[in-house]
RNA sequence: GGAGGCGUAGUUCAGUUGGUCUAGAACGCCGGCCUGUCACGCCGGAAGUCGAGGGUUCGAGCCCCUUCGUCUCCGCCA
């Protein structure tokens, strides 16, 4: 048996100019078609398809032998490029003018029949899109066919963009334990049992914040790592449990450093994949990007932004505007442009302003046709007067065709949210988010603290430097206000990056445990060995990190974050390749002294 | 944790008011024929615990209950 494939060549490397020349190819059996007399092959490698011939009376005893090959089969042939007679010629195919006619074949591995078609022809010509539950459980298979590839190269490409990047401007790339200490603040921890320490747990590290803060006490200066975190919260179509984050932090730098050397790294992973971006993305302060697209993580693709007509209808003679101004609320709204038309006065009224604005979270809608030579159409305009309606039309900036779309209520966050909400919605519905677009903003000027039902918290974390002096004595209304020097990087309405100025005086930092009510030992038990280490010389500092699935899925333009990760969990956070998680035996149990409560209300 | 959708052949789906359903189609698979295909074509064939369990009924793929799996949205995600 031949099994020489030493010099075998790539299929996608193999043009025109070999013509005449034997080869030698090695791969998977994409396809056969037998014509009785003639047999083709297109064989399949990383690379690309090279269409192999069979001809019985040039060569009988290959064509006898290529009747056996079926899908997936994996092959060795030898053979001899040709060119295509001109009425054969593929224009679909790559290497679509020649083909290559075989002199050997040898059956490297045989396959069994895939549970679905690896081959391109299947998805994407015939339209058909097999359960991912399915694609999950033969990753291997899904991993084979080729827009996977094409993700999973390109991702490839795009890290090692970033790490030249940042190699290039020394920074050390550093690893940090997985095996950590579960900190409190957050997401849920991922809990690993120690087996030599009874009753103790690792955590899975959210993110290596802690240490790299502590990188930078060492003296590092700048510090870089592709890392995974994990996180025990229920999954998105965006979200993991475990992700991959490009973990930076440098010393003596501020938030403009930041963003030039993000930029930099933006720029080289999007050219990695042949995008160019803009020279610099754009801040919006965090209220700007509340008041205008609702959402922290603004999709500026799109227009849409939201004005404040409260003034303009102070006093009016809609009673359920008048409760929400004399309440002290707000309206707000947007024009959404030229589709007066297209939106009957029934959709408006029974689908937009009963099911979808509950489901965006608000409690009614108000909407106007904006008519020409200044007519109004609305079920609520005889509420409103001209003025009113003008005022409010040239506020919104509304043309004839417009329809104005106004939310009110009591609490500003509401309708900001909720205005955010069905923005999108609309943006997505009526198809007004232009493709091939990337736009990208950082927003700024975060709030330090929000408040939850557990009362106040950080941010982002609780190791952010605050934009303005903070007093003990500050009530929290006034905390709430305080700003903090933290930044996130947000790309196509979607929150692909984010980070801060740290805290470099232990003082500062035990003022901002303080604001968040925990108590010495808290503090001591859960960050002693971190505010113990500050105390010893720490250099201003301060980083960010990148969620490198959604750059990915983005730059590549994947449909979902778990077509750009080559094994990925399912919506369940479970793997239906390895069926993890799975139970385990009782002694791995027993050494670990874990029992199971059976009985769920104990 | 809450709400909703889906579950029928290897895959993607159809299956009407509960009664020719002895459950179909397409692709795939198996066999046969075919010398220029590339979604090859033609002929034939195999392939199903209708997710599972229970109930209603003379009769259930279809209705009801339970349960499992999965997807979407919300909560959650410093």
């Amino acid at each position: 048996m031949i099994t020489s494939w030493h010099n075998r060549q790539s299929c996608g490397d193999i043009t025109e100019a070999h013509v005449n020349q034997s080869i030698t190819l090695a791969g998977w059996v994409d396809t056969t078609r037998d014509h009785g007399q003639l047999l083709f092959i297109h064989l399949r490698d990383r690379s690309g398809t090279m269409q192999i011939v069979c001809d019985r009376n040039q060569n009988e005893g290959i064509y006898n032998q290529s009747k056996a090959l079926r899908s997936e089969f994996v092959v060795l042939i030898t053979g001899t490029v040709h060119m295509r007679s001109e009425h054969t010629i593929n224009s679909d195919m790559l290497s679509g003018t020649i083909e290559v006619a075989a002199t050997t074949i040898t059956v490297l591995s045989k396959a069994k029949t895939p549970p679905f078609m690896v081959s391109e022809k299947s998805s994407e010509k015939m339209d058909v899109t097999v359960d991912e539950d399915t694609r999950l459980q033969y990753r291997f298979l899904d991993l084979r066919r080729s827009p996977m590839q094409h993700y999973i190269i390109g991702r490839s490409r795009m890290i090692r963009s970033l790490r030249n990047t940042l190699d290039a401007a020394q920074f050390i790339d550093i690893e940090t334990p997985f095996l950590t200490k579960s900190t409190p603040e957050g997401a849920r921890d991922y809990l690993v049992p120690s087996r030599t320490h009874k009753k103790a747990f690792f955590a899975l590290p959210q993110s290596p914040q802690l240490f790299k803060q502590l990188l930078m006490m060492s003296g590092f200066e700048r510090y870089y790592q592709v890392v995974r975190c994990f996180r025990d919260e229920d999954l998105r179509p965006n979200r993991q449990p475990e992700f991959t984050q490009l973990d930076i932090e440098a010393s003596f730098i501020n938030e403009a450093d930041i963003r030039n050397l993000t930029h930099s790294l933006l720029a080289a992973a999007f050219d990695s994949n042949g995008i160019a971006i803009p020279n610099a993305f754009p801040c919006m302060t965090f209220d700007d990007a509340m008041n205008r697209y609702g959402s922290d993580a603004p999709d500026t693709r799109f227009g849409l932004t939201f004005t404040d007509l409260t003034a303009h209808f102070t006093p009016c003679n809609y009673g359920i505007f008048t409760t929400i101004i004399e309440s002290g609320g707000v309206i707000k709204g947007f024009a959404l442009p030229q589709l007066a038309d297209h939106i009957s006065k029934n959709a408006l009224q029974n689908d937009l302003a009963k099911t979808v604005i509950q489901a965006c979270g608000g409690k009614g809608l108000t909407w106007i046709k904006v008519r020409p030579d200044n007519q109004f159409e609305s079920n609520v305009a005889q509420f409103f007067t001209t003025e009113q309606l003008l005022a409010s039309r040239d506020a919104l900036n509304a043309k004839p065709g417009d329809i104005m779309l106004l939310v009110a209520d009591t609490s500003l966050d509401t309708v900001n949210t909720v205005l955010g909400k069905l923005r999108l919605h609309l943006a997505n519905r009526f198809n007004l988010i232009p493709k091939g677009v990337f736009s990208g903003c950082w927003v700024i000027d975060f709030p330090l603290f929000e408040e939850t039902d557990a009362g106040l918290a950080s941010r982002h974390h609780p190791f952010t430097q605050p934009a303005e002096a903070i007093h003990e004595d500050m009530s929290p209304s006034q905390l709430l206000a305080i700003k903090a020097r933290a930044y996130d990087i947000v790309i196509n309405g979607q929150e692909i990056g984010g980070g801060s100025i740290r805290i470099h005086d232990p003082q500062q930092q035990a003022l901002i445990f303080k604001c968040l009510r925990l108590s010495d030992a808290d503090i001591d038990q859960k960050f002693g060995f971190f505010i113990n280490a500050l105390a010893y010389g720490t250099p201003p500092h301060g980083g960010l990190a990148l969620g490198l699935d959604r750059l990915a899925s983005i730059i590549l333009d994947a449909p979902s974050i778990r077509d750009v990760i080559a094994f990925p969990k399912n919506r369940v956070a479970f793997c239906p390749l390895t069926k993890a998680p799975s139970t385990v035996d009782q002694h791995q149990l027993n050494e670990l002294h874990i029992t199971h409560i059976d009985d769920p209300l104990l």
